[in-house]
DNA sequence: CTAGGGTTAG
């Protein structure tokens, strides 16, 4: 039979699927086509039927569709099993292997890099595993493709060092492979092992391209490497490369989280192209440092220009709010983004109004807040932001509340026990500062473990509380004693609430003055130039002894010390800070 | 007739 399109042209079934896209109704008019010209054992025509039937997302017909044909061959079982895990139906990826292998249908790398892929995107090690010995049973144990699916896969599911191994054993390493390890580290937190494997690409010759670029940038963010991020972003400039959306953002956020952020807005202005993701990386690039005004602006400009803002730009600008005290700005911002936007409020946005309406000092609306958040419940981050605005505003009723139901959900995390010792140590109830500490000691928990690093000459230096390990301990310990006394003589006196947790008291002295980033900053002054800034990362957020300590330092040194903490930036410049005592 | 692995904001 030969069938004709408006325009009276002789066109095939398989033409007519091509038109029908990924429509369901017109596909299933083809179908029927398909049937009342005898063409269901015409294998390309139905493998296109299959594919487009799952790319309407009409996975039901899909199945019944598969499991009707008599004889599927391996290209089909490939295409659909990729097709599935692209439209999200990972899991019919695994049904529509498991039928390919019991059907006896020849296996290819194909089918096997695609169900690989759907195992990753479920994150389930057991498939995935049992897919690897298939990999090695089929034969396809040294396929560049396959393994390199294996690399992101393992990496995907945590299981690093089984990445690393399969990665190892490759005959030849395909920049995929590379990327796909370097990813996998940076993703899973381990950014200096992706900056070590990077720099081990680069000795052994391989070219890297910008999706290298993605990820090594994004382990700079997490460390605060900024001369290696520079070094990056000079590469780009010095080939001419196209700065794309993606590069793009990851740019500005690693001068945003590098402490660079005038660079990170020139960055941004620079681009051709914006979209959703870089306008929300340049809000919380400001908001992070503390520059609400600046957020806000951003976030006006954005939708001047009929870009959108999604749930994650009302994290960043609700985070902006919260750091900078905006607090009328950031409850316009909340209501419109349920009555504008129609979007439902996350945790993370109540995690953010928490933090903003307790910062101000708004604690019984805070309180509130988190009782109506209903069908939500409240997490642990919700309650951490509510107990440190009661320590903020030395609401102790409120503050043991808090304390209460973050112990309830997370009874083992050290730090909540620390921040509780503290609001019992505020309240002057010092037998239970001493019940706390006990319960401590019996459960086994350790303070986590605080530490500062500091980029000097390219190179990340870290520190670790009363840290000797570093060559020139002695040096760097005489020149703290030395700044202390100057910033002693000056009107700096410790501030000891910060180290109540600490176990003996002789090692609350001790431990205040060489806190990590005491040490960093010793050791960043003595090794850098004269005037120029100091950047240190911490991983826990920064004491109050070392906030005071910094002013100070920043005084008598006349340096500008940039610290970034767990939640937000500081800079110290002329004694003062830029969170203006707001953290 | 038909295809494949990796990457981006809180």
């Amino acid at each position: 039979m030969i069938y004709r399109d408006a325009h009276h042209h002789r066109v095939s079934l398989y033409h007519f699927l091509l038109l029908a896209g990924s429509r369901i109704k017109p596909l299933q008019q083809v179908h029927c086509q398909i049937i009342t010209s005898g063409k269901t054992t015409s294998l390309p025509l139905v493998t296109k039927l299959l594919t487009s039937a799952c790319a309407a997302k009409a996975i039901i017909y899909t199945r019944q569709l598969l499991f009707s044909i008599p004889n599927p061959d391996s290209f089909l079982f490939s295409s659909l099993i990729k097709t599935s895990t692209k439209h999200s139906f990972p899991r019919d990826s695994l049904v529509f292997y498991r039928h390919m292998v019991h059907c006896n249908v020849e296996c290819s790398n194909h089918a096997l890099t695609a169900v690989i892929k759907a195992c990753a995107s479920l994150s389930d090690l057991g498939a995935g595993k049992n897919v690897h010995c298939h990999v090695i049973v089929f034969g396809y144990g040294l396929d560049l493709f396959v393994q390199a699916a294996l690399v992101s896969f393992y990496a995907k599911c945590n299981e690093l060092d089984v990445a690393r191994k399969v990665f190892d054993e490759m005959p030849q390493r395909t920049l995929v492979a590379w990327n796909s390890m370097i990813s996998g580290y940076e993703q899973n937190g381990l950014a200096d092992e992706a900056i070590k494997l990077f720099n081990c690409m680069r000795d052994s010759g391989v070219e890297f391209d910008s999706v290298t670029m993605v990820s090594v940038l994004s382990a700079c963010s997490q460390l605060g490497a900024l001369g290696l991020g520079q070094w990056i972003h000079e590469y780009v400039n010095r080939n001419g490369l196209y700065v794309n959306a993606t590069i793009g953002t990851s740019l500005i956020n690693m001068y945003g989280r590098c402490g660079d952020v005038i660079k990170a807005r020139e960055v941004f202005e620079s681009l051709n192209q914006q979209n959703v993701i870089t306008w929300t990386a340049m809000i919380s690039a400001y908001g992070m440092h503390g520059y609400g005004k600046e957020a806000m602006e951003i976030f006006h400009l954005m939708k001047l220009h009929g870009q959108s803002p999604n749930a994650v730009t009302f994290v960043a600008v609700l985070s902006a709010c919260a750091h900078a005290g905006l607090v009328s700005e950031g409850r316009l911002a909340y209501a419109s983004m349920i009555q504008n936007y129609q979007i439902t409020p996350r945790i993370e946005h109540h995690v953010s109004m928490v933090d903003m309406l307790g910062r101000a000092g708004l604690l019984n609306e805070a309180y509130q807040h988190i009782q109506d958040m209903n069908p939500i419940k409240p997490t642990a981050a919700v309650w951490t932001a509510m107990l440190g605005a009661c320590k903020m505003h030395k609401n102790i009723t409120l503050g043991v509340v808090a304390a209460e139901n973050l112990l309830a959900i997370e009874p083992h995390h050290p730090g909540h026990f620390v921040l509780i010792s503290n609001i019992y140590a505020m309240a002057g109830q010092m037998d239970r500062v001493e019940m706390v500490r006990n319960v401590m000691i019996q459960k086994g928990l350790k303070k986590q473990v605080g530490y500062a690093t500091i980029e000097v000459d390219k190179k990340t230096y870290l520190f670790s509380m009363a840290d000797t390990s570093h060559p020139e301990t002695d040096t760097i310990y005489r020149y703290l004693d030395e700044l202390i006394e100057r910033c002693r003589e000056v009107g700096y006196t410790p501030a000891f609430e910060s180290v109540m947790h600490e176990v003996e008291e002789e090692e609350r002295v001790h431990a205040l003055r060489y806190h990590s980033e005491k040490l960093a900053l010793a050791f960043g002054l003595l090794r850098t130039e004269e005037g120029s800034i100091i950047r240190i990362v911490k991983n826990l957020r920064v004491c109050e002894d070392c906030h005071i300590a910094f002013k100070f330092i920043s005084v008598v040194t006349k340096r500008k010390i940039i610290v970034r903490d767990k939640l937000r930036f500081h800079h110290f410049e002329d004694g003062s800070c830029s969170c203006l005592d707001y953290w």
